[in-house]
DNA sequence: TCAAGTGCGTGTATTTTGCACATAATTCAG
DNA sequence: CTGAATTATGTGCAAAATACACGCACTTGA
């Protein structure tokens, strides 16, 4: 069948297109360049987790170790260091008094959102020539993408 | 101005969509999982060299180095633990004898091969209910932006 | 209640990484 | 053409990041 052939095509180049995405998004030069640019600073290590934190967070070491792929005692030490920095804050969890939260400060959202605003200044002039059109339906795709992505990987994991 | 505003809010939406998605693409986890259904194996910090070096090849060790931010001695290391390997090959470049050239080989591509075919497996349950022109709309919106990013950021270098 | 399981963190050894420096090749000013 | 400056790559070494072994606190379930 063709059509299916075609979309096939179509996802091998959807493919390479998140491999390019992703590789621009890791730049973590471009993260402390960004960062310099608004008189901060923050160690390229710490990055993916206070990211993670504000992000998903209040969230427990072991669920921030697995969305990171890195050993819960190595994600342990670093986000006590953003504690130190006071990025980020340590509580007992509510229910499990055996977890210990991690969520952001206002030091810590003011980090990532200097981040955000100099992904925004990257990104606009990118999109100023995009129809309103093509930004709105991109934004919309790329959303239910990413949301079946997730939604899969949850399916998957519970099968373990 | 109101579309101004809503332009606004959809970058926002889908910088978040992007997050989301790179923290995905990032899960050496999932990889090595990949790797292993395969029968292959590779340590998680080559992986982004053995792709790059697919992707870009021949490449050099210093673009490559930029491409990842890493330095480019760790790099240099890495390139040649690939080569060690057999999943990568080294070259004196054609016209710059200095260049030392990186090249994936055959055991290489397998790899790389793969993990894209895992990838598909995956992917191809999220997509299936997909309309044709929604997959088509994603992967010609994405690959644009990618490209637009991409450009923008070449521009950039040059102004160092 | 208590045995097994789970989340977290510290000690320690291994691995990875980056800086200082060296070498080979290229470029360019004169 | 010549040699000084530049560039691409690689090695020694010290620092940082990471994972494994293990222990403690807490939770779960029989």
């Amino acid at each position: 069948m063709t059509s299916k052939h075609r979309r096939q095509a179509a996802f091998r180049r959807l493919h390479e297109s998140m491999v390019d995405l992703t590789v621009l998004m890791n730049l973590p030069q471009r993260d402390e360049a960004l960062l310099a640019e608004a008189g901060l600073q923050l160690d390229r290590a710490l990055f993916p987790l206070l990211i993670g934190i504000q992000r998903f967070g209040p969230i427990s070491v072991g669920e921030l170790a697995e969305r990171t792929g890195r050993d819960h005692t190595t994600v342990s030490r670093q986000v006590a260091k953003l504690a130190e920095l006071g990025l980020a804050e340590r509580r007992p969890g509510a229910v499990d008094k055996r977890v210990k939260e991690a969520l952001i400060t206002d030091a810590g959202r003011q980090v990532t959102d200097a981040l955000d605003a100099a992904r925004q200044r990257i990104a606009t002039p990118v999109l100023e020539h995009w129809s309103d059109r093509d930004l709105l339906e991109l934004e919309r795709l790329m959303r239910r993408f990413v949301d079946d992505l997730v939604s899969l990987s949850e399916v998957a994991k519970e099968d373990t």
